[in-house]
DNA sequence: CAAATAATGTTTGAAGTCGGTCAAAAAAAT
DNA sequence: ATTTTTTTGACCGACTTCAAACATTATTTG
């Protein structure tokens, strides 16, 4: 009978009312304004001990609300989540590749980028490129690390902002790319297989698909994790357009099955 | 007659390939990846002894290229770094402005939304929202914030992207603002005055203009600090559709200039 | 090659942080 | 109002970081 208030209550007092909670928040705002603050220094600001500090920061490092450092805390990148920690994850095969491909782009002037890590690490790469060229992404990431270089012009997609994935999707996306007409698109994926490429978010594979449509060619890049797994969707299949690039060769049923379709085969050194 | 090997050489030799400009480039490097890390930490991976990771981080913090704390470093945000600085100015006005101007947007569906450290605070009361809407906007980081909440939905502009200011802008974004029709338009700009609103960009300014085109009514949000000063273009003349919203209240000519042209004035308290 | 200079490692004492325990205070429940 | 639970503060020993001085090694210059 009195469940309901006690719910309602508790839920309001102890949730959004009670001093931990608005503390919290503080810290969270603090750290919002400043890439880092230490302990001393919010325990001075807060006006409670150094110790309320630290459990504090030991929660809210625990709900992934900010990362904890000795001495205090930084905040997270509130920028794709997800990716951030993908990226740590085969770091060298992936920078190998990414040089085997900005390699291949002599004469290119203009291309797609995709998303995902592998591309990310692309455009690290091709960040340091020295001529002029224009890139066509549909990833805040990779915009803004591309965009540290003046030579670079980067042409931003529209779309509706998919949800932790820090990139935009969506029919306005997907027309928007039928519009343009690049010699190259680089593409990430999922997983690798006989037939072709594949995607798990759906979103993100119609995206793909487009780039991989409006392209002369299309470079696919993949470290060999990605291999024999299947994802959802099917974005491309291998054919005389498509060159891949990874990092060790791959067993012999799907070298034949790439070579016979016509792809080619990029082996990172 | 040896100057120039003599530069050279010293370039080459000292800038690029010395130990010390190796490892400081390995931390930049292991900092990509991590948003933090620890003197032990690195002194281990790079094989030196804790004092040299420490006067490297040293270094590296003067010249900008990370950020020093205790016991280690985290990497400087890469993203917009002017406006990181802009953020920390006039922080609590701006908070009132963004607050109180939330509260103007009861029904409303969708908006548009510009760039700038005043519009930013307004996207993360926004981003606290507990209904569904729609926010159209160029800037990455206002993206980024709203992203966090799945009720928002988020629809980016297409266009190139402006190196530093973290948004796009040009033509490409201008036609496609043109296809949108929104009841408001919330809109932060350079500097107020008697005539209306201006901004220094020229290419944002194009943007914002738009912005205000497509839109029923124009929230104009501004801490008194842009009062009296002079920007290049002026994007807005007063009228009865729009609102400026600011912190505290103007000298009586621009008051009553404002009010003439049929505008309304809101002061957050 | 030798001298000069710059970079790096080591040691040491001072200061800061951490985590645990326990007591006090505040809040919630009965 | 009283008990129970949660939150907070204070203290302490162990550990870490820091900065400075000095020794050592590497690099550059003459």
């Amino acid at each position: 009978m009195s469940g309901y208030f006690k719910i309602d209550k508790e839920f309001i007092l102890t949730k959004l009312h009670s001093r931990k909670t608005r503390r919290q928040a503080r810290i969270l705002d603090a750290l919002q304004l400043n890439p880092a603050k230490r302990v001393a220094e919010l325990a001075l600001e807060l006006e409670v001990s150094a110790e309320t500090v630290r459990r504090d920061l030991t929660e809210l490092d625990a709900l992934g609300q900010l990362q904890r450092t000795y001495g205090g805390a930084i905040r997270t990148a509130q920028f794709e989540p997800g990716l951030c920690e993908r990226l740590k994850l085969h770091i060298a095969a992936r920078e190998k590749i990414a040089k085997r491909t900005v390699e291949l782009l002599d004469g290119v002037g203009s291309l797609f980028l995709g998303g995902g890590a592998t591309t990310f690490h692309v455009a690290r790469v091709l960040s340091t490129i020295d001529r002029p060229i224009t890139v066509l992404t549909a990833s805040f990431g990779i915009a803004t690390e591309l965009a540290h270089n003046a030579q670079i012009e980067v042409i931003f997609l529209p779309g509706r902002v998919e949800h932790g994935e820090g990139m935009v999707c969506g029919p306005e996306t997907l027309q928007y790319i039928s519009k343009y007409r690049t010699p190259i698109a680089i593409i990430g994926a999922s997983s690798i297989g006989r037939t072709g490429v594949s995607e798990a978010l759906l979103s993100a594979a119609q995206v793909y698909e487009s780039m991989i449509a409006s392209a002369g060619h299309s470079l696919v890049v993949a470290d060999t994790s990605k291999l024999a797994k299947c994802a959802l969707r099917l974005i491309l299949h291998w054919n005389e357009n498509t060159t891949l690039i990874t990092d060790r060769p791959l067993d012999d049923t799907t070298t034949t099955a790439i070579v016979k379709s016509g792809a080619s085969l990029q082996i990172a050194s």
